[in-house]
DNA sequence: CGGCATCCGGAATGATACTG
DNA sequence: CAGTATCATTCCGGATGCCG
């Protein structure tokens, strides 16, 4: 593959780039990933405390698109009260490196952001 | 007691990611990121049209917080028909490789989560 | 404990018309 | 050409209550 700078951007469900923004695009699945990074295996009430703000439904929505694309895997305990463990698979173990790569950038820079931000 | 690796990301507010996240969350940044990432200037009509889908208005909006984060320069020619290039800043072009390495991943393996999905 | 179903308000996005 | 202004709509996400 030589070509790859012009890309075509304007047939969403075609492009790959669009594809996955349109999944890590909003406001929690990107936290997720990157929190599950940090440990084999979270419960869910583990997942929500640590996040903090997030809602029971929005955890819930997230983890299900995850696990839909087979970035995380769910593995739940027969068991009185239940127990479900969550974790990353292969696939969401190969994203980590790109967003931790993301962290950093943010990271580094934020506090220009912010101060660009003020300014205006 | 703390330790590196033990992020706290419950504070929106003082942690870098979710900042980051927040700005880049939305439907088309990141896009414009790298489609100007591709041409060194470009017009707000070449943008629309490489983008295809997005409305006058949205990318009017997303230029504009963008402009406002430092990422991208906005230069206005005095002339009729007005003329805007908009390129990225050094600091758009500092986040250029990082989106890049998420591309490729999404190329890579946008075929297997379509397949995860359309399985569930 | 780990969800799901429902309702609801506000934000995000879109469509359209108008302007310098 | 590059927007602004306004209105309409969609949808995200929080609150609440119920369930296995």
């Amino acid at each position: 593959m030589a070509e790859e700078k012009e890309i075509n951007y304007t047939e969403a469900e075609n492009c790959p780039v669009r594809n996955i923004l349109d999944r890590f695009g909003d406001k929690w699945s990107t936290l997720v990933i990157l929190i599950l990074g940090e440990q084999e295996t979270l419960r869910f009430n583990e997942l929500q405390k640590k996040i903090g703000t997030i809602s029971q439904k929005m955890l819930t929505v997230t983890l299900k698109k995850l696990e839909a694309d087979g970035l995380i895997s769910r593995k739940v305990y027969a068991q009185i009260p239940p127990k479900v463990e969550y974790k990353l698979t292969n696939l969401g173990l190969s994203l980590l490196p790109k967003l931790h790569s993301l962290v950093q950038w943010a990271n580094e820079n934020m506090e220009e952001i912010t101060q660009n931000r003020s300014v205006v």
